[in-house]
DNA sequence: CTGAAAGCGCTAACAT
DNA sequence: ATGTTAGCGCTTTCAG
């Protein structure tokens, strides 16, 4: 810069103006300024710029399970929306469901001054975050609540459960299993709850036969669909508690050639051109992003305000024309999206299992 | 720092070292200091380091189409695996195929001072980045060479579609269609000449009426499907560009229920599942996302020699148990990975139709 | 083993 | 409309 003041034969405050579209310089003058930075390939340094000008860097730290995860990836592209829109830039990484690398990753973040954080956290224990959230970074968790009492937005994991199960108890089903994820992940657990209230509020026993927990992949579902398939009394039908455990349960249920109803929590692509029909708990990944990153930027901003709860709505649509089309197929079921002031439904910190 | 300094009683070098990890320290200083870190929250600054230190600040641009499409958040994840191994950030901004959005992106990265660029290039174009380069910033183009003479990592796109048509010649289709991405893109045109090539050698004619480049995502797939579906002579079997187009030609080949034997290149989840028998050219994306990042890094770390090309290899899978299956069916098929030392197969700015 | 001084590239706050 | 001065938080260089 110095470089480009001198061959333009200015000070560095005006190449700094020009170089920002300040006002207060003559045209002619930034014109030649201009010039210098284009024959000397002059390029402003931000690190620079953040460091003196107050520390915003406009980048915001994207902390997800997993980016090559349809369902992340899209939260993340609602995310880069809207941070791009106010020209700011996505820093992201994945932690793979394991809180040291989550710390890493954050720790990074921080130390890289990103002005704000997004979070899905991987289980507890978030005290460690205090010292960021103290030294002002603001934060924001999604799809999951932390331990932290920040602004917060989850879809209706409960709710959206709830509905799935009522379908298919609508049915005829009497006898459903559910396969849900590590029962120390938020969501599986709410999924669980939700499936245990609609049963129950249909008079049907609560079987745990028919209930497992902990599966956490593709290949880990299918095995236990397998095992499903194959109890004294077999379920007629199966709620899978996100897209990976429907995949690997769908999976099995055709190797097996076994006729059983599926609902899925999570959409996903083609589902409609499946041989099995297949009705999902559809949300909007994106919009969750969305949701978050505008959240984020109004702290970012420094509006003030109790911690947000956001709750997103879940539809369920019923994917493919098999047998299992009726009521709520393609309609919208799940509430509104609304803002809640009150905690985050259910303890993050609790059983897995009711 | 310096708040740190005075409550241990060292100076501000001492909390440096530490900070650091630096040898010559004496154990009980290190103590002190560090819990005067402890006590005060202090946490070191990245901007102002990689300000002073050379100015590496262990990060690096992606610039992709866009996150939320499966191909690309794989290359993501790989680039990620990468970058993470050796403590670096991914920075990710998607262009959405359009140059200026692209431009807006890379300018940003290169003024925060990423230490190297991975860019999947939209169109050409990229004299601006001359500057960039020059500036010394690496970068490696991945998925489409860009015009300039960087280090490349591509599939093996004709090969992969050489293979998608020969599979379906052998299996007695002699009418193929040609369903591809908008010309302006590279491997759109070498799918598309992939696919002339196949007709060549089988000796079918390459009949226009039923080749469709153009459509850039998966409602207009499934309009151009219709079209071919109704043509005088409609074709028995078809090759699609890509993951959006496959989506596209599966929804409108079912909605008419017809019988098509479809290719399509990408893989994607859940293939095996559909009603309609799919094969796929299948390749690996992270793996693409982490040679390009390994071969950035190199870059980085200072290491010369001649741009490097490489081609990854693909693979033809039969998905499903249907009516197509036959020679190849699993199998490797593509190309080992090799890489190459020529210029990138192909014009990038060639015509879009042979 | 530890410290003081200089300065990375830029902008905020004052001059002029 | 333009320039000067100081300093963001750190590391590098050179001295103890």
């Amino acid at each position: 810069m110095r470089e480009v003041a001198a061959a333009a034969g200015v000070s560095l405050k005006t190449v700094s103006r020009v170089v920002n579209d300040e006002a207060g310089v003559r045209p002619d003058t930034a014109e030649r300024v201009r010039a210098a930075i284009a024959r000397l390939g002059f390029q402003r340094n931000d690190l620079a710029r953040s460091l003196r000008g107050g520390g915003r860097t406009h980048s915001i730290g994207l902390v997800i399970k997993d980016v090559a995860n349809p369902f992340y990836s899209q939260i993340a592209r609602g995310v880069e929306d809207v941070a791009g829109a106010g020209g700011g830039l996505v820093i992201s990484g994945s932690s793979d469901e394991d809180p040291e690398r989550e710390r890493r990753l954050i720790r990074s973040l921080c130390e890289r001054r990103v002005d704000g954080l997004l979070v899905v956290p991987c289980g507890t224990g978030h005290g460690y975050l205090e010292t960021e959230l103290a030294l002002g970074t603001p934060m924001v968790f999604l799809d999951r609540p932390g331990d932290l009492d920040v602004d917060t937005v989850l879809i209706d994991n409960v709710g959206g459960a709830r509905e799935a199960v009522r379908h298919l108890v609508a049915h005829g089903h009497r006898r459903v299993a559910f396969l849900g994820d590590l029962p120390k992940i938020f969501t599986a657990r709410e999924r669980l709850r939700g499936y245990a209230e609609a049963l129950e509020e249909s008079g049907i026993a609560y079987d745990p036969a028919i209930v497992r927990m902990g599966q956490h992949d593709v290949a880990g579902a299918g095995h236990v669909m397998d095992e499903l398939l194959a109890v004294p009394d077999p379920p007629s039908a199966v709620f899978t508690g996100n897209n990976l455990l429907t995949a690997g349960a769908l999976r099995a249920i055709r190797a097996a050639r076994a006729r059983v109803a599926l609902v899925g929590f999570d959409d996903f692509e083609l589902a409609d051109l499946l041989a099995t029909p297949v009705t999902v708990v559809a949300h909007e990944p994106a919009d969750m992003g969305r949701r978050a990153a505008e959240i984020l930027a109004r702290r970012i901003r420094g509006e003030g305000g109790p911690p947000a709860r956001v709750l997103l709505p879940t539809r369920l649509i019923v994917r493919g024309s098999g047998e299992l089309s009726g009521p709520g197929s393609g309609e919208f079921i799940g509430p509104e999206a609304n803002e809640l002031s009150g905690p985050v439904a259910g303890d993050p910190n609790g059983p897995g299992c009711p």
